[in-house]
DNA sequence: AAAAAACACGCAAACGTTTGATTAAGCTAA
DNA sequence: TTAGCTTAATCAAACGTTTGCGTGTTTTTT
């Protein structure tokens, strides 16, 4: 028995009005009596009327739908952020439709392409490692879908973004250890193409001078992220003539990747580490860093989340300033150590 | 400038032919001369014309979109699992909508209704631990509109479902421990409301029982899976009179728990411990567990969602029979132990 | 050369809902 | 009484696309 859905024509039908009259009855229209609506809701109810979705969202140009692409959702920083999205937007009775680009800037023009074609209302975007190129999204602009970029963000202000000071967050992190009497830092940065590279790196520098020290390019080594990388990274400290006493890792999968090599190595007990939160489990392991800059995904993915629909409700979409939100990171110190 | 997206209709005027015409042009119907059919795809190409999405959904009456309720994004399980049915269902060109029930009834009962009101052309759905009755998915059936349920299933057979033996892994991971010549093994079980730990429970049971040892029913402890319930657990080991040598947890988050508990009051080398796979660094921490069962969650998203692919363009929507898919789970054995 | 078939396209309805314009009836105030 | 107002409802168009059916023209077949 394949019910198929009661309409608002069958409603009308039914009782004799029009379906004009019984779609203003059910929105509670002021030019529908009251004995009309209550006997229109009761008769909708009681064949279990569900207004069709589609043609409500093609009729009105609107779709209540909210793109989100990111780059891999098994990470579990974008997958706690995109849980807060979705947290964020239900409340406003908005749908959410994702897409990961795996990192390919490829997949993520294609993706936005099938996004603008969905006819979202907006987008949130945490751009791919490959992306030098932005021709996608401003292209979007022009169909008046806004757009934010949050976490992983465009290297300039003329867009909407949300993302973490980790600049700052570094500085912090950095003066904590040159509290603790460290004076020789080195940092496993990430490649130079990454504009997070850019800003670790910048922090770092800062924390260095304003303290008076001085700034040893051969303490930072970048590196792709691998194991592999990792390990070529942390041999060029350990042979290094300064030999450093911490280390600051890109992040906690290289932390980790560094934690088991210098446990092989069975120095592990020579360095002090500060990472950059991914993992909600680091903690637990032994000889976990000491710090690590908490980068707030669910916060970022809340705040990324209500500035697009502030965008999407604005009245006057012209001549608005940009949203350049900086969710201030902090360095959380493990208690146990 | 907010250029209005291009039409059929305007390609028609422009062209002096038929909306109807171009439509056809478009989708290369056999109907439409060669010349004519170009000359559309060239005009739409220079005017930038994209197909008005909800404009075709509405008409075709079908949404191309799949609905996917779990109970927590963030945890690694299930973002796996969704990762999998989003690049599944992205090369047959489904769009994934999703929500979560926050492991919560009411909640889920929300979501399923929402989902149909969106007329999503099936879901995707792993239930809350709170779910115990099932009218609302049921409900759906009359709307024509199929399910597939993976990982946390109802416990009946006339649905479709995927999802791992638990049963025959735990089988596995029992006798490995009777292999290693463990003669005493604990285990830390779920709430005994959920489905998942009876499987536990049973698999435990059989294992013990074909080794013709004999079943200890206080060697199974139930626990609500916070950090003190498995605390509480633990301690009724460690005072048992017959004191185990090895320990079964319900799943990684437990033996964290657990771990951090044992290593505490430095007994830790006193057990070995098997666990079921949730997180994918635990193999990075001191004292893990010595083997771990794999339930594939990237692989049981990827046949949820053929599945239900399966069913959505399935003829005869009648009288079919109900996928029960069992993944095999492995235990994993941890090398470096 | 006539009949049949193939081709190329147009017409109009349909999908379900919303909404501006319109109307008819009853009521009020001068 | 009559113009004006309120109330309660209807009408019809519109959103963009698809599709069954019809039709006129050309080509092929016999």
């Amino acid at each position: 028995m394949q019910s198929k859905p009661t309409t608002i024509k069958e409603i009308a039908k039914i009782l004799n009005i029009s379906p004009s009259s019984v779609s203003r009855g059910l929105h509670d229209h002021p030019s529908i009596g009251a004995v009309t609506r209550e006997k229109i809701k009761q008769l909708a109810k009681s064949l279990n009327y569900e207004p069709n979705n589609t043609a409500i969202l093609f009729q009105k140009g609107k779709t209540y739908t909210i793109g989100v692409i990111l780059p891999e959702l098994s990470e579990h920083f974008f997958s706690t952020a995109i849980s807060a999205i979705e947290d964020e937007l239900l409340k406003k009775n908005y749908t959410v439709i994702f897409a990961q680009s795996h990192d390919s800037y490829e997949q993520e023009v294609r993706l936005v392409e099938k996004m603008k074609n969905q006819r979202v209302d907006g987008l949130l975007v945490s751009i791919s490692k490959d992306t030098s190129k932005f021709d996608h999204f401003e292209k979007l602009s022009s169909f008046n879908i806004p757009v934010v970029f949050f976490d992983r963000i465009p290297p300039f202000k003329n867009v909407h973004y949300v993302a973490c000071s980790i600049e700052n967050a570094t500085i912090k992190a950095v003066n904590f250890l040159l509290k603790k009497g460290h004076r020789t830092i080195a940092m496993i940065n990430g490649p130079t193409t990454l504009f997070a590279s850019n800003e670790r790196k910048d922090g770092y520098m800062q924390a260095i001078t304003f303290n008076r020290l001085k700034y040893d390019p051969s303490l930072i080594v970048n590196c792709d992220l691998t194991e592999q990388g990792t390990i070529d990274a942390a041999n060029q400290f350990i042979n290094h003539k300064r030999k450093p006493t911490a280390i600051v890792a890109f992040n906690d999968y290289l932390a980790l990747f560094l934690i088991k090599y210098l446990k092989k190595l069975n120095i592990i007990q020579d360095f002090d580490l500060v990472s950059y939160a991914n993992l909600p489990i680091i903690s637990y392991i032994d000889n976990s860093p000491i710090a690590s800059v908490e980068q707030y995904p669910y916060l970022q993915g809340q705040k990324a989340a209500n500035i697009l629909l502030d965008l999407i409700n604005a009245p006057n979409a012209e001549n608005q300033a940009y949203y350049n939100t900086i969710v201030e990171s902090d360095l959380v110190i493990n208690e146990d150590k």
